[in-house]
DNA sequence: TAAGCGTGGTA
DNA sequence: TTACCAAGCTT
């Protein structure tokens, strides 16, 4: 049987010699670049991050050159990361410690949960790695280290469950421990469910608690963690129109709220002669060109695209709103485009259509 | 409380 | 090809 205060012990002496420890957000406390790096890792993996982060520091080195950027700059920015709240919720938090703090970060737990778009795990990541306080994750990692180690049954996406995994993780901590003990923990807890406890395949056999865990001396790494309930997946259709003027093409910007919120997005339609009648509005003919469908699919559901073409024949007409934008497709780099949409362009400016 | 919210990698 | 989901938060 695992001591519980084994766990901290073994978990930190294991992660010293076998964790991750050249991830460009590591060998660092400076809190700016520990919180950019920990939400761009919320529900996104290490290698699809990294050349966003690298981006995002090369145009914004600190909290206050984010606070004072446009937040269409940001979104450009964040564009084909996904989960594009996090992107606002990022620029209103920078501008939060930027006006409100003095360009600071607040040290505590609760404080920082406090800020845009951190929660209670971002938090405890963020105040251990940039303060060394003694606060616990409750990752994705975290959670699949504990459902198998402690044979924890039931999805953790439950709430009950949840609630028990976080009292466990912190009955788990390292006390009073040193600053950087608290890192080594901390990282080791994401190192370990991200290099040796994986869900399709795990690594028992070089795991610090192999010979402890439930999960692999009963043969049961593939039950734990408890599967998600399945759901079907509904698809929606939705028409696009490229409307084009020249070697530009039309760009609406889409509410702040919703899927793909605060992103540039072409104009839509629930119908084809819905759509034409959008072109007819924008100056377009009302002939459309069909283009090759798309689709696309997100978490909760699947998107069916048909995007069609027309020609604006130099009308221009702008929308009074002003949230519309005819962009040189030379250009369209510095828009933040949903991803389909960005494929979609792309294919289309190689075409010389 | 549970649903909404992206994208790309993996098996 | 389809299923699953990753350093979760917000409403």
């Amino acid at each position: 049987m695992l001591a519980l205060a084994d766990f901290s012990t073994r978990l930190i002496a294991w992660q010293r010699v076998h964790g991750r420890h050249d991830l460009p957000w590591q060998n660092t406390r400076d809190p700016y670049w520990i919180w950019l790096s920990e939400i761009m890792l919320q529900q996104t993996q290490v290698s699809t991050v990294i050349p966003y982060y690298a981006r995002f520091l090369a145009r914004f080195p600190d909290v206050n050159a984010l606070a004072a950027a446009p937040l269409d700059d940001v979104m450009a920015l964040w564009a084909g990361l996904g989960y594009y709240s996090r992107a606002r919720n990022l620029h209103r938090c920078a501008q939060v410690v930027s006006e409100q703090f003095g360009g600071a970060f607040p040290q505590s737990v609760d404080e920082l949960a406090e800020l845009p778009g951190i929660g209670r795990s971002t938090a405890a990541a963020i105040a251990s790695f940039a303060f060394g306080a003694r606060a616990t994750i409750l990752d994705g990692n975290v959670k699949r280290v504990l459902a198998r180690v402690f044979g924890i049954d039931g999805f953790p996406g439950e709430k009950r469950v949840e609630n028990a995994m976080w009292t466990l993780a912190e009955s788990l901590l390292p006390d009073a421990a040193h600053p950087d003990d608290v890192t080594a923990y901390t990282q080791g807890l994401m190192d370990l469910g991200a290099t040796l406890c994986v869900r399709g395949k795990p690594d028992c056999v070089r795991c610090p608690f192999a010979a402890d865990c439930v999960a692999n001396v009963t043969g049961r790494q593939r039950e734990l963690p408890a599967a998600r309930p399945k759901k079907t997946v509904p698809t929606r259709k939705t028409w696009m129109l490229v409307l084009k003027d020249g070697d530009s093409v039309l760009l609406e910007k889409r509410p702040p709220t919703g899927i793909w919120g605060g992103l540039w997005s072409l104009p839509e339609a629930a119908d084809e002669d819905a759509l034409a009648a959008v072109a007819h509005g924008f100056g377009g003919t009302e002939e459309l060109h069909r283009l090759a469908p798309l689709t696309h699919t997100f978490t909760h559901f699947k998107l069916d695209i048909e995007p069609r073409l027309a020609q604006a024949r130099g009308a221009c007409v702008q929308a009074a709103d002003g949230e519309t934008v005819w962009a040189p497709l030379s250009e369209i780099d510095s828009f933040g485009l949903p991803a389909p949409v960005r494929k979609l362009l792309d294919a289309l400016q190689g075409s010389l259509i």
